[in-house]
DNA sequence: TCTTAACCTGTCCATTCGTACAGCTGTCCG
DNA sequence: CGGACAGCTGTACGAATGGACAGGTTAAGA
């Protein structure tokens, strides 16, 4: 973790401009993107400008430790089928490893630099069969939500170090954008408050400003029986099973439960 | 609005590497900042890359329609001060122009070209005013987050029509991420969940899910007057008036209101 | 004209919530 | 040792909530 800023300055620079050019479109494609195709499709161009082989993410659900749980939503650009069936067939305690998971803006790591490191804890026979699939070394990122309770891996993987500085520099700037298009793309069980009406709409930013029914009606001029009328529909509507759920659902776009 | 995205990427590429790293370097760093006075930097370091003389932005609340209210924050890279306190003086009317409240993902509009299509509902004596002060011509881009009952607003300004395409280039890739920094920055009442034990944010987190003071007994294995201590604990540090206004708080950042 | 949707209102009741009062452990640190 | 703090527990009660019953108006559209 001797990387600075400043030589992440110096090493972007060292990007030709059509890759910054390719850098700055995937980001802002990140904005508006919709469907895995269209992630997977970024991803697969993130790897090009990161020259390296393999990319994949995924969108996991975070306990208050920061450790990650069960799985949301993965995307993957390329990476081998192989690893991803042996990843989770339970290669995936190898994510134990990652000691950034409890930081928001935490920075790319580098694979073999953490098995130098704990090599002790590393299941080598995991590692080998990584490596003959053709992952010889890669870098891996983590990004949470804690209010959230969500948390994003984001790797890239490569053969030889060279690229992988390269890679470590793209994910750094694009993990951010990766997890938040993750976030909002992640599996809804409804359309939210699209189906809302005004006054339900209304009443639900009241019940995020912690006013009661009785508060409500004075504010909105109508009785208090009314607007236990719309927060009933607020809740049939979002499937939330009180006031409380359905502010968080409104806020973490009402993720599917599995 | 007959500017397309194929169009855009070719804007884009008219830029020269030194200003697509500007951009990219404005993006990350975006991400990160806590104080006015770096917003205020990247914002002038915007308007450089922009080729346009003046910046600004804020952040303010909005209500169902998308219409924006009062003013949470903000920030000016060198908007000239006369026409701030002018603006702030009642000029804001102008705001109602803007025909983009609504949308997220809006694109900037040019001022003269509003100004032409609605000629009739402008005070032309503010205009004349604003371009006595330098203002002839800029761009403004409107960023909602109806969720959270917020909103911002982006202008840039500058002198001639070729500087201005340029400025609406920029501020279309700047503006979700300013909006996110300004909803970062925006001034909070306390330090939030920071202060939350363990045993808090793990109550708060199952409080998200809906489920009841018992519910959550029964899941952490304690019992329910123990969940009630910890629910009042959370009420208290958030300076929340009850559960939903909790959750609300968290995920708004506990703005101060005022 | 009939229907639909949004909006509005009432009574009743069991449950849940928020908050008083009161008290208990264990750990960490000066 | 004593204090601070996280965590835990109990009883009690009024206020708030969510659901079930049963109505109403008004505007838009088929």
């Amino acid at each position: 973790m001797e990387r600075d800023i400043q030589s992440e300055k110096r090493l972007l620079s060292q990007l030709g401009k059509a890759e910054l050019l390719q850098l700055l479109e995937i980001i802002n494609d990140l904005q508006c993107i919709e469907t895995d195709g269209e992630l997977e499709n970024l991803l697969q161009r993130a790897a090009e400008v990161a020259s390296c082989d393999y990319s994949t993410c995924c969108l996991r659900r975070i306990d208050t430790e920061g450790v990650f749980l069960s799985s949301i939503k993965s995307v993957d650009g390329n990476f081998p089928r192989d690893w991803l069936t042996l990843y989770n067939g339970g290669a995936h305690e190898v994510t134990r490893l990652l000691p950034l998971a409890h930081h928001n803006q935490s920075r790319a790591i580098v694979w073999s630099q953490v098995l130098a490191q704990h090599a002790s804890r590393v299941d080598m026979e995991i590692v080998e069969r990584a490596r003959n699939l053709g992952l010889l070394d890669g870098v891996t990122l983590a990004t949470t939500s804690s209010a959230k309770g969500l948390g994003s891996l984001f790797s890239f993987s490569g053969s030889s170090i060279d690229n992988l500085l390269r890679s470590v520099l793209v994910l750094d700037r694009l993990a951010p954008f990766l997890h938040n298009a993750l976030l909002r793309m992640a599996p809804r069980a409804t359309n939210d408050e699209a189906q809302l009406t005004g006054r339900e709409r209304e009443t639900l930013l009241w019940i995020q400003k912690g006013k009661t029914n009785w508060e409500i009606a004075q504010i909105l001029g109508i009785s208090e029986r009314t607007v236990k009328f719309h927060v009933q529909n607020i809740l049939a509507k979002l499937k939330a099973s009180s006031r409380s759920h359905a502010v968080a659902l409104v806020h973490t776009g009402n993720l599917i439960e599995f």
